[in-house]
DNA sequence: TTTTTGTTTTATAAATTTGTAAGGGTTTTC
DNA sequence: GAAAACCCTTACAAATTTATAAAACAAAAA
């Protein structure tokens, strides 16, 4: 939609003009989206975020939810393409490690990007048309990569059979809340759920608790290895 | 719903006066602002599903923000109650076992009312007056029960030692989520997460995942012990 | 009956929300 | 250089939002 090719002012510090402004609109966006829900959310909040003006964005987009799926096209391709990137360079050769070691991928991940596990809960929690948008064309087709190892580790008997609905939302919500609500975390404990060493000691739970605990026979820990 | 012993027209059909209206609108106020959050819902929305003019919210309550507290007092007194009520009359000899138990009520729980985890995911994801409110009032109370367990199965050594901001925030989502977003699970895979079978299966796959594996030595599944 | 009290509605004010219209400026193209 | 295309702003319309004021209405008290 917008031509990447070339910045106009190419020293560029007046009031920036230019495509750039489509980008801050949506960065804006996603993170007022991610946190108060797309009816909690005002176009001239945005706006105000965005530093630019509110008819601006109906410039740039048809309304407010052209506006919200393109916010969720741009996060979730970005992490869809970033994950499946990460997940490549892993070894396969030992499928319950690998299992291991892309849930610490998806750990990771989630601590970067909060946001998406808060898009999730935001629209996650009543039926909309919003929701069936953004599980069609987003959420199946990347669950669906978990499902197939799911397929494998069920067919191959190292994994305990537990329905897929279950332990799909279980590990994921495992994995992701504790980023998403960071700030229920900060008021609860005090701790900062962001910092390296509370992601790796969460990296760490979930391996412990939500991984291995669906393996019939679990893996060694990390630390175990390291530590011994 | 409204008062049992005399209603104003007697032939009862004219629209229900009396100090129900408060009730109703609690209600409304509930099932809106858990599944749309605070900023998402208006009062005018709010009066309508109760059946009563906008103004009326104005006279019950001082204004939007004592209507969500009220709401929330509301739900998570009646929660906390029932809960401890059915916590208390589980056998408390074995600890391990003990906590399963707990679990298992704990899930049944957030089955039957989803909207508690909603309100936390609603609030938990951005620092506001009332996350701190309803943190200081309800949740940290509510999370203390489990921390003493926690403590006590530490110090006992027949806990693993993970975190507990980790640990506590690893098993509610994983009890919780599976309910609160019924509609996610419904349009991904059209389970009805609400229906027993569904409620059973959840709760075999949290004591499976999720308590078992925090355990050192995990105790036989129920359904094992009666497939035996 | 009359008064009082408590509940609810209509009317309305002030602010905010989404979206459109029309017009400046800047580049780009011819 | 003029025309066209593009990005962005001001001005504004229609609907909605929170909240208040005043009046209607019903039940209880006097």
């Amino acid at each position: 939609m917008n031509t990447p090719e070339m910045s106009p002012g190419e020293s560029g510090f007046s009031i920036e003009r230019g495509p750039d402004a489509r980008e801050r609109i949506l960065a804006a966006a996603e993170s007022l989206f991610a946190v108060r829900g797309f009816e909690g959310v005002s176009t001239t909040q945005i706006a105000k975020v965005a530093g630019i003006t509110q008819p601006l964005i109906h410039y740039h987009f048809k309304n407010k939810e052209a506006l919200w799926k393109a916010t969720i096209s741009r996060l979730f391709s970005k992490l869809s393409q970033e994950f499946s990137a990460e997940v490549k360079m892993l070894n396969h050769k030992d499928d319950r490690r690998y299992l291991v070691e892309m849930m610490r991928c998806y750990v990771s991940f989630v601590a970067r990007y909060p946001q998406y596990g808060q898009f999730i809960m935001r629209e996650g929690v009543q039926e909309s048309p919003r929701l069936q948008w953004m599980v069609e064309e987003w959420l199946k087709p990347m669950l669906d990569q978990f499902h197939d190892i799911y397929e494998k580790g069920i067919s191959e008997g190292w994994m305990k059979d537990i329905p897929f609905p279950q332990l799909i939302i279980l590990i994921t919500a495992s994995a992701s809340q504790f980023f998403s609500m960071a700030p229920l975390v900060k008021e609860l404990y005090g701790v900062d759920a962001s910092c390296p060493e509370q992601v790796l000691a969460h990296s760490d739970a979930v391996v412990e608790v939500a991984v291995n605990s669906i393996l019939r026979e679990p893996i060694a820990r990390q630390s175990e290895a390291a530590a011994v």
